[in-house]
DNA sequence: TTGCCAACATACCAATTAGTATGTTATGTC
DNA sequence: GACATAACATACTAATTGGTATGTTGGCAA
């Protein structure tokens, strides 16, 4: 990698920790130049507004992060319910950036920017979509081996996996992380009595 | 009510408006007092800061119209099942201040000021383990009348419930009203397959 | 070695922010 | 009707915001 993509990807890399404790708006550029050490000239060299450098930072940093985390594993496991499973703990319980004081990045952008800027909007809604996609594409692989009851519609449950996730990284900020405990005991029997 | 007071809560279910439709931090109070039409000197004489506006927002706006939609029908009601449902069915539908878009202003301010402030976090986890207290009590109750199965745990399906609720209004605001129908299918089948 | 341009650095700017200092006016009490 | 105070109104400020204009420098091709 050049120099200069180097300095590009230390910025967003910087950008999207201070975004992801402090929001997106509540970040100055100021702030973000101090902490990378990086001039106001050389930002935006590389970045034409803030906001640019925003979608950039969901298409290469946020985007392939939860790729790997949530839709990966997902497309490779065998039992669907031990994968979502699987997938959900991890989310709760592994990564740095996802400190339960600071909920999770994506929802947060999501929250705080889709209202904002259509733009944001759609670059997020398109990571919301492949989650859910992959969600529904292991809940039918398992619903075709007979691992499910009839009344199981794939998307209904898949909308219950992706809203429970959003929503214990909410109430997470507000109760601590002794609220994903408690979630992951009662996904784990919801799952298992599909 | 004295005029004065009027006043004072007009500041507050206007200000509830436009946080609810743009954020806190994001909400000026140059905004403020332009659609109020009250002057600094105004806002200044009924609130210290703008902090205890938004303290005030809390506890006089917010908590007592979510008592209302979110408590109130689930201490009356019989069916703990049917009243869930039928809150979630309230929550997701009916409201003027629940536009998909903008999502639910309790969850909009818990994702942006827990992490920025301990007075707030502290004033919205109250609202979030009342909540919670309500679904657990209504839950016992139907466990008392050997409504549920044995795995039931009334702590761990009220974390699910309180976090779907809290997901779906996150992921409506990226993929739309339809993701509430959806939800709405799958907790239903939830709720009664317990 | 020279010329050129990518990759930065510095110094600024207008707009907006929360908040304050110092007014004026309405209203109830005696 | 005087007077005190509650309830506002006006004009300001220092700090911060995203963004720009105008520099400088290092490395590589000719």
């Amino acid at each position: 990698m050049s120099k200069a993509a180097d300095t590009r990807m230390m910025i967003l890399q910087k950008s999207f920790e201070l975004i992801y404790r402090k929001g997106y708006q509540a970040t100055s550029i100021d702030e973000i130049i101090a902490t990378t050490q990086v001039t106001k000239g050389a930002f935006y060299y590389h970045f034409k507004t803030k906001d640019d450098m925003g979608l950039s930072l969901i298409n290469e940093v946020l985007y392939p992060g939860m790729y790997n985390v949530m839709i990966k594993p997902l497309e490779e496991g065998k039992d669907p319910v031990k994968a979502i499973y699987k997938v959900m703990e991890n989310l709760l319980n592994d990564f740095v950036f996802f400190n339960p004081d600071y909920g999770c990045p994506a929802i947060n952008l999501i929250e705080e920017m889709s209202p904002m800027n259509a733009t944001f909007k759609k670059a997020l809604s398109r990571l919301v979509k492949q989650w859910q996609t992959a969600i529904v594409a292991a809940l039918n692989k398992g619903q075709a081996d007979n691992l499910f009851a009839s009344t199981f519609v794939p998307e209904e449950v898949a909308m219950v996996v992706i809203s429970g996730y959003g929503g214990v990284r909410n109430i997470g900020k507000a109760l601590g992380k002794s609220s994903y405990k408690t979630y992951l005991k009662g996904l784990k029997t919801y799952l298992t009595n599909l």
